[in-house]
DNA sequence: CCAGAATCCTACGCCGATGTAGGAAAAAGA
DNA sequence: TCTTTTTCCTACATCGGCGTAGGATTCTGG
């Protein structure tokens, strides 16, 4: 039984590929490993094992444990970055905010929705100390995205008053919100296309926001 | 030196108090740890250095160090839980909904400003694996509350339609939203008073769910 | 004041994960 | 085909955290 089934039994020898087109295949197990059982259980046995691999050869990859995450979680944030700016490009024919929240958390939602496992190592949440920092700093750059979308989104449309002091609040209930979208949307709500998700949700922020 | 710096230097003989009165310092301790470096950094260890007495103190409290966590997720969801219905019960004087969200808010706010290392443990997100299941439990419950809550209230406010299928999605929105209160309560927000931001956002997400 | 009980501390073995060295197998080149 | 190079695998040493045994210290009751 060479393919299927990883049982802890004997492994055929992996294809003779060499470190540089390795590595992706690494990032995609440990992305396996840590959507499954959490960023904490990524050790580079359990991305070996997940690869059909010693543990040498990702060691071959990456210097260490923690290049091997920071790796990981640069080629996500990435990843993420590109679907929010489509999301956010997306909002920009309609002059309507209302439709523009509405076809904004369409969009995303449905780009979202193709590529569960990485957005899921958003909601996950940080693991052991030495990975922390990287990954608020990649929480930081999204703050700052929506800050820089939103603070002048709300003055163009609504000139809402006393904006400097109120905007770190409204991001930070923006982002939240978004989580709960993508909480909606990825687990349980089997009843919700994407479409229909992100009118009613884009719809009801938008509310909350318009009258800041 | 016997009192203040912590250095790794020579520790005095900690006091003779045996298990019963020494469980709730260790839990005390394990919650500074998480609060400090986060859950997965709540090993036996830390939490006897962070109280200044050595392991086995610890494991004549604990059995070991999973039911270390557990009691202390315990405590912690039991002092959240009894500030939740406070605030709640806050709320139950007024027929005004948008008035019913902002003392909601307010009350649940202040509350939670006095003892923040608590609610920081729920921001932090799951640590390893042992503990997940716990961790998940906790949230859940506080889930089933927010729906019971929230089902009636709105049934009897504005007589929503379709409330069965919108439910789930309003309930994880109002979850993620009192995340972003806390985030704004207990970060930032040196300029906000809890009267203000529960003021500003109560009224904010009540408008988002008033015609959901 | 002294025996006995309760409590704390030092020291140990164990396990899982890290990171490394050297030999075996496969690919590449002559 | 035979040699060289690249890549993978087995085996090892190390480290940190877990959990426990037994001696040292402090409290307590007579």
């Amino acid at each position: 039984m060479p393919t299927s089934t990883r049982t802890t039994a004997e492994r055929v020898r992996a294809a003779h590929l060499g470190p540089d087109r390795r590595r992706p295949q690494v990032l995609d197990a440990a992305l396996q490993v840590a959507v499954k059982r959490g960023l904490g259980a990524v050790t580079v046995g359990a991305v070996a094992e997940e690869l059909g691999v010693t543990r040498p050869v990702v060691y071959a990859c990456f210097a260490d444990r923690v290049q091997m995450i920071e790796a990981l979680l640069d080629r996500e944030q990435h990843r993420l970055a590109d679907v929010v700016v489509q999301a956010l490009r997306s909002t920009g024919v309609s002059d309507d905010p209302e439709q523009a929240f509405v076809t904004g958390f369409q969009t995303w939602l449905r780009l979202a929705g193709e590529q569960p496992g990485t957005w899921r190592l958003l909601l996950a949440g940080q693991p052991d100390p030495a990975i922390r920092e990287r990954f608020d700093a990649g929480r930081a750059a999204f703050t700052q995205q929506a800050a820089a979308w939103i603070g002048p989104a709300m003055q163009r449309w609504w000139h809402t008053e006393d904006l400097d002091r109120k905007l770190p609040v409204l991001v930070e209930l923006f982002l939240s919100s978004c989580e709960a979208a993508l909480r909606s949307m990825l687990d349980g709500a089997d009843d919700w296309t994407p479409e229909e998700l992100g009118e009613f949700l884009g719809r009801a922020i938008h509310r909350a926001f318009r009258d800041a």
